[in-house]
RNA sequence: GGUCCUGUGGCCGAGCGGCUAGGCAGAGCUCUGCAAAAGCUUCUACAGCGGUUCGAAUCCGCUCGGGACCUCCA
């Protein structure tokens, strides 16, 4: 097997990836809170990663993928004094907290399977996983690396940082960190201005609220992920990621409970996919300049010229690395979305290709670049380009101006399957369901009419035919071996 | 304000010391009844100013843009 490089936000540069325990990968990814639609944002990271899944499962890693789904303790506002927003979304709809989860899960889980990504072995939630949060939470206090102020229990990072590396995932300084904090309302509990939550203590009107040795409240939100990570990858991984927004603070909070509560980082590898932009800015939901996937299949958004097919955004997105800031636009949307037709016209013409000549190693050193390109930290733009390689290969060899043998023929075969389809998850759009086989019927009947004027040099009828299909969007392609169409 | 990242051709985006990705758009040619598709060719860029080097888009410094985090977000 070649070797696998990854990016690793500790060490701040590429590195070999060796798993703990091969042919087992432990994966964590922070999922969603789920208290509104999942936004273009969080989904490009999610198809990043799994993308970086898919690939691990490609080269032969048998990968135990964790991805949460936040259903409490994730607070509005500032720090640990605001509200809970499934709660306040809840009240707001007179409905239970529960009802506000399982809707925005649901859509959630939808909105991904349209993207093509595949679900993860195990999506556990932060409201199952009380009692493991407590238990963190209690040894932290025995270690005396966390107290228990007024029904809250506090992390003390002060004195945590005095024996650990807290600001490892972000190189900052710690006394920098100490200046630059606000004062906040409300957090006069606290001893340290950086302590953060473990749990809360719940006001009376609080809706989602649990027994604790501490009183009735509900944990913070960093340390669900310390106690499902921990529960269902061990104390030690491979691999964590999420988005780079939750580096600085969810992520280093992360790392610290950790260490505080068992003694050891629980991963190696830390990966940070970035941020999508519209017009330069972050895609945020308090911004107001976020989409909703269901808006851009749709094309129902006032920044949207049109419509978008969920292969098309897939691809889309996979011609931007993860690590680099996607800016989204029409025009580049347009762009991706010819692309992404040639490369799968290019795969039908692929099936018709006879094969002929010699064999030449242009095939396999194109299959050598396409592992190349993925083994470098996920490199799906430039694996992108390669492809467009096997595009050109394809027509070329479709035109007569190159020749395939069969052995060529089947490689090119197996580099679709494992590229454009296994490991990217592309698939094509249609071309399925009884309505797609009528439409299928009808064009052969009215191309093989038209085919009957043209043989009769009939042309007028012929273009009449043409133009309007054209005008119905669909395009009539001749050639020396028949007529083909594409919507 | 502090910390960090970033600035590539008409547009989107890789590359990150020498071998000048790729896609979209544009131009020319081949093919064709015409067109489209496809193929070939072409357009050859690295914010500005200095420095290091035999050699810099790639390293260093300064200047000017853009962004992220520090405060809920993937």
């Amino acid at each position: 097997m070649e070797k696998l490089f990854i990016y690793n936000t500790l060490s701040r540069t590429k590195e070999e990836f060796k798993a703990i325990n091969p042919p087992f990968v432990g994966m964590y990814v922070c999922g969603p809170t789920v208290y509104s639609d999942v936004h273009l944002g969080n989904c490009r990271t999610f198809m990043s990663f799994d993308i970086i899944y898919r690939y691990l499962l490609h080269l032969g890693y048998k990968v135990r993928y964790v991805r949460n789904i936040t259903d409490a303790g994730h607070l509005e506002g500032d720090a640990d004094v605001g509200e809970d927003k499934i709660s306040k979304k809840a009240k707001l709809a007179q409905l239970e907290p529960m009802e506000i989860v399982q809707k925005y899960t649901v859509g959630f889980r939808d909105i991904m399977a349209l993207f093509n990504t595949l679900p993860p072995s195990i999506e556990p939630t932060a409201t199952g996983h009380i009692i493991e949060q407590q238990e963190i939470a209690k040894k932290i206090i025995d270690n005396g690396l966390a107290y228990e102020s007024n029904g809250t229990v506090y992390f003390d990072v002060e004195k945590f940082a005095k024996t650990n590396n807290y600001t490892a995932l972000t190189n900052r300084k710690l006394e920098e960190l100490l200046e630059n904090t606000r004062d906040l309302e409300g957090q006069d509990d606290k001893k340290g201005r950086l302590d953060f939550a473990l749990w809360i203590k719940a006001k009376p009107e609080h809706l989602m609220k649990w027994p604790s040795p501490w009183g009735v409240g509900f944990p913070g939100w960093h340390i669900e992920c310390s106690a499902m990570s921990t529960k269902y990858l061990g104390e030690q991984f491979d691999i964590h990621g999420g988005g780079m927004d939750l580096q600085a603070t969810h992520h280093t909070n992360e790392i610290a409970q950790n260490i505080a509560y068992c003694g050891k980082s629980p991963a190696n590898y830390w990966l940070h996919t970035n941020m999508l932009t519209v017009n330069g800015q972050k895609m945020s939901k308090s911004l107001g300049n976020s989409f909703l996937p269901i808006e851009l299949f749709t094309g129902q958004h006032p920044l949207l010229n049109k419509g978008f097919t969920p292969m098309t955004v897939r691809f889309f997105m996979m011609q931007t690395h993860y690590r680099s800031t996607l800016d989204f636009s029409n025009e580049a949307l347009e762009a991706s979305e010819k692309a992404y037709n040639r490369l799968m016209d290019s795969y039908k013409t692929l099936q018709s290709l006879k094969p002929s000549g010699t064999s030449t190693d242009i095939v396999s050193k194109l299959q050598k670049d396409c592992y190349e390109a993925m083994n470098d930290d996920f490199n799906t733009p430039v694996l992108i380009a390669h492809l467009f390689e096997a595009v050109r290969i394809i027509n070329s060899a479709n035109d007569k101006k190159m020749s395939l043998t069969q052995k060529d023929i089947d490689l090119l075969h197996r580099i679709y399957q494992h590229f454009v389809f296994d490991v990217m998850g592309l698939k094509k759009d249609e071309e399925t369901g009884k309505a797609y086989k009528a439409l299928e019927g009808v064009m052969n009947l009215v191309l093989s009419l038209r085919d009957k004027a043209k043989s009769n040099k009939d042309f007028t009828t012929s273009d009449e035919i043409r133009n309007n299909l054209t005008a119905l969007n669909i395009q009539v392609k001749d050639s020396k071996e028949g007529t083909a169409w594409s919507i």
